[in-house]
DNA sequence: GTCTATATACGGATAGAC
DNA sequence: GTCTATCCGTATATAGAC
C-alpha cells in the first residue's frame, strides 16, 4: 500500500474522530447542536495547531486563538473550559484513532518481517497525514497535567513495546539477526519521529521515498534485504 | 576514545566558555568584576535551563528564575536586558565551542570511515556532557527573535553539510555503498538527537555503548560493518 | 552589587446583552 | 450561540534604598 490509497481510505473517518472527541468531553462542552459544535471544533483545533507549532501554546494568548478561529474570546469558552482543558482534549483527540489504525494495518500481514514494513509505513503515513498534531503532541508533552501526561506517556510506551516485540519475534524465528531489540526500536522510532518533526527538511522527498528508505537501512542491519 | 577519556579533555575549558559568554555580551551586562559575572551567569544559566526544561522557556517566570538561582529579580537584570536577551545568550553560548570539538576530533582522524566514527562518537559525548542545553537548544529554537533563529539553523546546517560531505566523500573513494547521502546523514543526525531528547529512556545504556550501537548500524548500511 | 517595592501591561476567564 | 466589556491576577521590568 502506497501514501495515496491509504490517504483515501483513511480520509472518510475525519467527522469520526470530531464525534469521539466529543463524547469524551460532552460535559465541558456547552453547546447543544452536534453540527456546530463539530464545525466549531475544527476551527478551533486548526487554530490551535497553527499558532503553537508556530510559537508555542503557552505563548499563544487566547485572543491570538479567538482571531485565528474566527470565534469571539467569550464564545471560546463554550467548548472548553480553560485553555488547560483545551490541551488536553487535543492531545487525546488522535490517540485511540492512530493505535486503531496501527494494528489494523499490521495485522493484515501474515509474517513478522511484513508486519514491521506495515508499522514504518502506517507510522510515517499517518504522521503524514496529521503532521501538526504529531509535531504539537511532542513538543508541549511536558505542559500536560500529570494525567494527561501519564497517558501520553503509555501511549508512546506502547508504541515501543509494539516494535520491540516485533524484533524479539523476528529473532526467535531465526529471520532477524541478533541485534539489541531496544536500541534498534528506538533508532527506528528516532527516524520515524524525523519525519514529522523536521518536516520541512524533506521538501523534495516523497513519503513513499523516506518509507522506503528506513525499511532497507532496517532490514539491511537486520539482514533480511534482499539487494541493494 | 572513550567518554571517560574525552570528558577529562574537555572539563578544562568551562570556565573559558563563560568568559567567551561575557566578551560576546559586554553591552548588555552592568557589572563590573569578572569573578562576580562568572559565577553568576553560571548559576543562572543551570537555574534556566533546569526550569525550562522542566516546563518550557515561556512558562518559566522570572520570579522563579530568581529563587532557583539564589540571586533576586533586581539584581538578575544586571546580567541581561530582557528575558528575550537571555535566551539569545544561552542559546549561542556553546554552539562555537561545540562545533570546534567536533572539528578538532575528526582532525585526528585520517580516514573517511574514521572521520565519521568521529563525528558520532565526538557528537555523543557533546550531548552527553551537556544534555540540559542540547535539549533546551532544540525545544526552545521557535522562540528566538529571527536574528538568533538564522544563526541556530545555520548551525544546524553546518552539522548536516558535514556528515554529508563525509558520506559523499566516502561513496567517492568507494569504502562506502552507494546510498543517499541526504537521508542517510538525516538518520544519523536523528539518532544523535535521540540521545538527548530521550535521554531518560537511555537510563540503562551508557554512551559508549550507544556510540558502538549507533556505528554499527551506519556502518552496516554502508557496507563498511567488519563482523556482527 | 544586591535588595525590596512598585509601575505598567497583558493574559485568562466571566458577566450579561443580544 | 455569540458577542463585547471588564474583572482580577500575575508577569516583566525598573526605581531607588542600602
Amino acid at each position: 500500500m502506497d501514501f495515496e490509497e491509504f490517504r483515501k481510505m483513511i480520509t472518510v473517518s475525519r467527522e469520526e474522530r470530531y464525534l469521539e472527541t466529543l463524547s469524551e468531553n460532552r460535559e465541558s462542552i456547552q453547546i447543544k447542536k452536534e453540527k456546530t459544535i463539530i464545525k466549531n471544533l475544527e476551527k478551533i483545533f486548526k487554530a490551535t495547531l497553527k499558532i503553537s507549532n508556530q510559537k508555542g501554546f503557552q505563548a499563544m494568548t487566547m485572543r491570538d486563538l479567538s482571531q485565528e478561529a474566527g470565534i469571539s474570546l467569550g464564545a471560546l469558552y463554550a467548548y472548553f473550559k480553560s485553555k488547560d482543558d483545551l490541551l488536553g482534549m487535543l492531545q487525546n483527540q488522535r490517540r485511540a484513532f492512530i493505535r486503531r489504525a496501527l494494528e489494523n494495518e499490521m495485522e493484515k500481514e501474515a509474517t513478522t518481517a511484513f508486519k514491521l514494513r506495515a508499522m514504518i509505513r502506517t507510522h510515517l503515513f499517518l504522521s503524514e497525514l496529521m503532521q501538526p498534531w504529531f509535531y504539537f503532541s511532542f513538543m508541549e508533552a511536558k505542559n500536560l497535567n500529570p494525567e494527561e501526561r501519564k497517558k501520553a506517556i503509555d501511549s508512546d510506551l506502547w508504541t515501543e513495546r509494539l516494535l520491540e516485540g516485533l524484533l524479539v519475534q523476528g529473532r526467535e524465528e531465526k529471520v532477524f539477526l541478533d541485534r539489541d531489540a531496544g536500541l534498534t526500536a528506538e533508532a527506528i522510532k528516532a527516524m520515524l519521529q524525523d519525519w514529522y518533526l523536521k518536516r520541512s527538511k524533506f521538501r523534495n522527498v516523497s513519503v513513499d521515498q523516506y518509507a522506503g528508505f528506513v525499511i532497507e537501512l532496517v532490514e539491511t542491519y537486520l539482514g533480511t534485504a534482499t539487494t541493494h
